[in-house]
DNA sequence: TCAAAAGTGTTCTGACTACACCCATGT
DNA sequence: ACATGGGTGTAGTCAGAACACTTTTGA
């Protein structure tokens, strides 16, 4: 299993390769100096940057396809991914840009040729420990790297879009699913994931009664060590208790309260 | 503005008509006599009940697709539409169904033609009033109908997987987004509107609680009317406040607690 | 007059908020 | 010693759960 990319030679016969007018863009988080960021990339003729993403394999699942695209970006399989929304107008397409990437890379498409169609994009955001991440350039693209999310550069056709509405859906789901697990090493402070907490809100919460609710809802174990940070107190250190989060990732958990 | 619903003519030359390899499927729900149904539709051709669905023309929004999948089926538009799921995987077409489809209606299909590649679809689920709901047949479609969703009858290909994950995500957005709007009349008793909630989750409410919660909340407002309905004390006749139900379903509301 | 169902009031509990207070650490 | 930040305790408040009680209607 050591499906490709889309380069030059992929494309050129991609009719029979992969699926019609479906694309994927994975939004991938990671936090890191204390902001969420977000994985992007530049292919070599593009001006733009964009998310990672690509098409789904005639044989391939979609969601497997999101899965192998963040694999082979970041290096991590099995990751949290999951659906936000179907990216599905018309205007969403780029054609001068298609053609000029199809140009770029020695191509001289018959008309209608597959990747000229249009296309509607799955969206998928997954959540990534940074220091596990190892991000990678093949070929066809310029650069890689982590953007923090207020600090967006200009993004290819939708992109900025895309980004946003992920961002809204984890907003909305924090609330019921517990997240940080897949952000954070094995062992983090409470300080840590709170950290977390307020980069994707937006606002900070209140230190004590954060500490007692995650505690509460039994997903983090305390462990018997404590991390020298500087001039203070050494916090706890703490893991996730693995089954329980499981569980609580499947049926729901209620983790923070719905006001603001 | 007067597309069709693909038929014989239609599909013969749809190569150019429609979005490849992407189809729209609509898991409409109305609440009668006491349960939700499920609108469900059987093609001549076909033993097996199906969604109502379609494709996407190309030069239609996939948002607006389903819309229009839908305002043919029930005559109502701008409704309440949402997607919830993108289903992707490889095995969920069915190619001896889609060539006897074909050769029903006269097509002999050269190799690789468009309605028998593989499709994803996306998933919608609507909430409609039955009594406004007007539900059509064309000459394709043998047969329409309402079916009660826990006694639905064998469906085609992953559609009753389909119908499975919308109610499941109408169950855990009930508790965000405020719903019933679309599902009842414009006058309505607290009852009436209580065995809404409960049909969808599954569970009885208390009576009581529910009707403060829902008064508290101020979407609702109660009129000077009554409805005589049997031998007890008529019950209160009340509206949505139209304009604070659209504000809550942007920003989101707390309507019902989270624990069972 | 009685059953059935609607509407209102009350108590209890538990969760969230907002703090005050104490503890550990490096400079 | 003191600033910095972590950890614990507690009173106040508010929302939901449970249930008693009242009201209206038709048979």
């Amino acid at each position: 299993m050591t499906k490709r990319y889309p380069t030059a030679e992929v494309l050129a016969q991609a009719n029979d390769t992969f699926l019609d007018s479906v694309s994927v863009d994975c939004v991938i988080l990671a936090f890191h100096q204390g902001s969420l960021k977000v994985l992007l990339n530049k292919f070599k003729i593009s001006d733009k940057w964009m998310l990672p993403g690509g098409f789904v394999h005639i044989d391939e699942n979609v969601d497997d396809a999101a899965n192998r695209i963040l694999k082979f970006r970041v290096g991590i399989a099995d990751l949290y991914l999951k659906q936000f929304h179907l990216f599905g107008n018309c205007d969403r397409t780029r054609k001068e840009e298609s053609l000029k990437m199809l140009d770029s890379w020695g191509i001289t498409p018959e008309n209608g040729h597959w990747f000229l169609k249009r296309f509607v994009s799955m969206g998928y955001y997954a959540l990534v420990e940074y220091s596990k991440a190892s991000i990678s350039i093949d070929e066809s693209v310029e650069e890689v790297g982590w953007y923090d999310l207020d600090k967006l550069p200009e993004l290819y056709a939708d992109h900025g879009a895309i980004v946003e509405k992920a961002i809204n859906t984890i907003r909305i789901q924090i609330g019921i699913v517990p997240i940080g697990y897949e952000l954070l090493p094995e062992k983090f402070t409470m300080p840590e994931l709170r950290l977390i907490y307020e980069a994707i809100l937006g606002y900070e919460l209140d230190r004590r009664n954060f500490q007692r609710k995650m505690l509460s809802v039994g997903l983090i174990n305390r462990l018997d060590e404590k991390r020298k940070n500087g001039a203070h107190k050494a916090p706890y250190l703490y893991s996730f208790n693995r089954e329980k989060y499981e569980e609580a990732s499947l049926g729901g958990v209620h983790l923070m309260p719905w006001t603001h």
